[in-house]
DNA sequence: ATTGACAGATTGTCAGACAAACTGGTATCC
DNA sequence: GGATACCAGTTTGTCTGACAATCTGTCAAT
């Protein structure tokens, strides 16, 4: 019997829209460099305008998007550069949270993260997309709650947010998977035994590993999307369309019954 | 001759206001627990509901105000134990970012930021507050600056706008800035000998000193506010009023040439 | 080839409106 | 007397419609 959160809040339409466009640029429904047209949005969605531009200012707000004075909001394209100050920190957040982890996990924090490793296991056997998300999410959401600082949190999942995109990308290489659940077996044996610098370090080389990872999935990507030619006008169109949803599960529909992104986002330029 | 930035970016009216509300939430001219009325924000600011509302979702995001559905915003009160969390990330980060200065500083670094402490302690003997808030901005630009990361930047300076009421709070308390002028320069010594170490535990030191020196200030600040009858009604007026009110300084001003704050914003309840 | 002008598209901002939700107080009932 | 129910005022959530300012791409002219 768990606990139950019996608070209704009331999900505003603001609400609803940042969450369906936070999915959406987060899964890569919407690629780097896409204008996102209001008017457009608002057919998507099916919501009135001044919704969709609060809603923008959020996303903006959160580091999803770019709203560029009288040009609109259009989803930033992340540099290899960046990324790696964005590993860099969160390196150093998810160090810091499995070092005061280790000292607090109790036997039962153990058993639990257990199973979250052993989800992981069995999602990466099958193939389970979803489930290897799902797992790891739990994993950490385990070592952040003992860690029991909600800012460090707050500020790392907004992080993980703007990388999404790369992390995707680079768990579904081949071997990424397997080995990154070494690395975690190797967090969850210095929690273990309560060894504060062996955790955080583990969660460190983690991350490092990670970051390895995802840049090796920018040279696939940019490899795959710039073959030599830069063409001036959308030239490439099926193919590159295509490589540009790296995940294709991207439950992006309209609120409205009689719609279904009718005109795509536009590229930038 | 300096470089120059020829790039002119319009301003638009939300940023304006973004920025005005900002600077008012921060500079404590809104009390925590103040409810912010969508409507007599248009008559301050003299702009329209929408320009406001837009504004008012970045101030969400950034969590410098808190938005309750049918509710409306208000400012948070910031508890001890939130601000400890924040303390806690913001000496990771900080010493993070002046290990790697250390490493990375040269001699002109050097200079400019002895340059920046000595500005810190001529403010203080002046009691200049605007100029003890900048020095010390300079010198802590110098650090984040030759850290080189822009997320960590980034991430640290909307942690520091949560805070920035009870730093001033904090720092306008009788010994509290001489001591922190000392802390500053062992940073200093630890990253002119190119110590990363050192500069690292220097600058943890210096925000635990200043979490509990921001801690006295709590104290001291409920001491004076709740005075063992808590009135339902706006009941102690003017003397309240002015304690809610640290720094005095608030350049806020309306827009239009008519208004001057005509009703203040409500407290909570 | 560069410049200039023009039409179309898109954003920035406003005014006005109305339903829904919350607040606080008063009247009512036990 | 105290608890409950109702009611009016306030405030937010959302939409519609509108218009000026700005940007983009095209096409003609030099």
């Amino acid at each position: 019997m768990t606990a139950h959160d019996l608070r209704i809040s009331p999900r505003t339409v603001q609400q609803q829209i940042v969450e369906k466009l936070r999915a959406a640029i987060t899964d890569g429904f919407f690629a780097p460099g896409d204008r996102l047209i209001e008017a457009e949005l608002c057919d998507m969605l099916g919501v009135s305008r001044p919704s969709i531009r609060e809603a923008l200012r959020s996303l903006e707000a959160e580091r999803l998007i770019v709203i560029i004075p009288n040009r609109g909001p259009q989803i930033p394209v992340l540099t290899a550069d960046h990324a790696a100050e964005i590993y860099q920190v969160r390196a150093l957040l998810e160090g810091e949270a499995a070092c005061i982890a280790a000292k607090r996990a109790t036997t039962d924090d153990l058993k639990q993260m257990r199973a979250s490793l052993a989800a992981f296991g069995r999602a990466i056997r099958t193939a389970d997309m979803p489930g290897k998300i799902a797992s790891t999410a739990a994993f950490y959401g385990h070592i952040m709650r003992l860690c029991g600082n909600r800012i460090m949190q707050e500020t790392l999942s907004t992080l993980l947010a703007r990388i999404n995109f790369l992390r995707a990308q680079s768990m579904s290489q081949p071997g990424r998977a397997k080995h990154s659940l070494q690395e975690m077996k190797a967090i969850y044996q210095a929690v273990a035994t309560k060894n504060g610098a062996a955790a955080r370090s583990a969660a460190v080389k983690h991350v490092e590993h990670a970051h390895l990872s995802a840049i090796a999935a920018f040279e696939l990507l940019n490899a795959k999307q710039a073959p030599r030619s830069r063409p001036r006008t959308g030239g490439s169109s099926a193919a590159a369309a295509a490589n540009r949803r790296p995940v294709a599960a991207t439950n992006f529909e309209s609120a409205s019954p009689a719609t279904a992104a009718p005109g795509q986002a536009r590229r930038r330029r």
